[in-house]
DNA sequence: CCAGTGAAGTTGTATATACAGGCTAGACCA
DNA sequence: TGGTCTAGCCTGTATATACAACTTCACTGG
């Protein structure tokens, strides 16, 4: 016998499936509270639970005295997940490894200084490293790291650690912001990652802060032709494998 | 007087400050429900809300019977948020136009027919938009879509409401799958975007499922040098302002 | 005719209680 | 010594109850 879901789980689905199948469209009343205790005999509290989770979730929005309504999909963000490249390798199932091309001292200038909130000449340390795919380069990691927050950071070996598990060692690190760019890369750049003259480049430029100061500003270039940011939005119970359809994806070519 | 906090949102605040400081380590342990009952002198169903919603926002992680852990940072996904690009503009309080360059009845060939699950020869409506910011092109969204999901389709003023409304309104779209790439635009897509030769473009590419099945894919090329995707990642409460920095990052050249 | 009042319905929060089920350490027995 | 079992702690769920605050609408008195 297979355990059956639990209550607030079943009032989930039952909202979800109406606005699913166009039963109930955006903007449209959702049964309240108390009528779901009637028709789907469950406590109020179990009611209220599915309902704010729903919230929470983006489909439905509630108004306090006036009732729970359909959410607009249009409003809903899609969203696209940026993780470490290291831990999306070895998701894979691939090989991951790092050449550590520089590892320096230096001191802030123009742009990093800016990043970073420090003046110009505040002690930085300076990271090149190459990210190979089973022996393919993927990625160069530009790092900057305020030299305050990582004093020893000249005496890791990154080749074993990657600076993101070290620097999360150190302090945690609470806050983020990103960017996503499209760009030419320069000749550096292009050599480390064996790309073409005429390729594009996908650029993540990341600032990472630990307890309200930005320690460490980073711009991770990958090969247009060979690496993609992806993305999936799909209601909750919707189990519809999507694995081979990414694979059609891939191998558009526009 | 301002009106104090609901109690679990204190509960969770309270946690959360301990994980902000340092106090508690990813993969240290969090007090359980029952010792947040004698400590935040609340009962035991609201730690048990404070901490189930910790949880589902990434905080910490539970096991029945062991307890409940900080969870590890570098496995909480940073994520990038992507608009439709019409509420986006008008989100900067910009003025958003659009020009239909091609909406015409196609034949569904190759890699769309593939995209879309459908036999090659189906009929399909092909749409070319530019979409201009201030007078700007900043997108060229080529859009094929179902003809039997929206027969109407070419009977429709696209430079008056946006594909993306438009589909919404004829039926509710529940699924989306999409992905990020950098690439050199054809020559096209250059002349509507009034790139340059050597400029990188940004392209997201969409597909829609409604009802289980895929009924728009869309490519959205953006140039390069004016546009990008953003994200931004911090505990709630973290309320230090951003956006001048955004701005600081915006002039940032590689 | 209009303004004010209040009833009814809604969400938001908080608590006490109850039972089920997972996990672990230590007691206990062979 | 080694295996087994249970007590105790933990999370997960479900309910009944209570009060607060908000919205809408109908009614009522001026």
């Amino acid at each position: 016998m297979i355990p059956s879901k639990p209550r607030y789980q079943q009032v989930k689905d039952f909202i979800v499936e109406q606005i699913s199948t166009g039963a109930l469209r955006p903007s449209d009343r959702v049964p309240s509270e108390n009528q779901l205790v009637v028709s789907m005999s469950v406590s109020r509290m179990t009611a209220n639970r599915a309902l704010r989770e729903l919230t929470s979730e983006g489909y439905v929005e509630r108004v306090a005295g006036r009732g729970t309504f359909v959410s607009d999909y249009r409003s809903r963000s899609h969203l696209l997940e940026v993780h470490n490249i290291a831990d999306e390798i070895e998701l894979r199932g691939h090989q991951h490894s790092t050449r550590v091309v520089r590892q320096s001292r230096q001191q802030a200038r123009g742009e990093i200084a800016k990043a970073l909130h420090v003046k110009q000449g505040t002690d930085i340390f300076h990271l090149l490293l190459v990210h190979y795919e089973n022996g393919k380069p993927i990625q160069v990691e530009d790092r900057h790291i305020l030299a305050s927050f990582a004093p020893e950071c000249l005496q890791q070996d990154f080749e074993q650690v990657t600076p993101s598990a070290y620097l999360t060692g150190v302090a945690p690190l609470q806050e983020a912001e990103q960017a996503v760019r499209a760009s030419i890369p320069n000749r550096a750049v292009r050599r480390h990652l064996q790309m073409s003259d005429d390729e594009a480049s996908l650029i993540v430029i990341r600032r990472t802060w630990s307890d309200g100061i930005p320690v460490t500003f980073a711009r991770l270039h990958h090969p247009g032709s060979r690496y993609e940011l992806t993305g999936h939005y799909a209601p909750p119970g919707t189990s519809r494998t999507m694995s081979t359809d990414v694979v059609q994806l891939e191998n558009l070519r526009q």
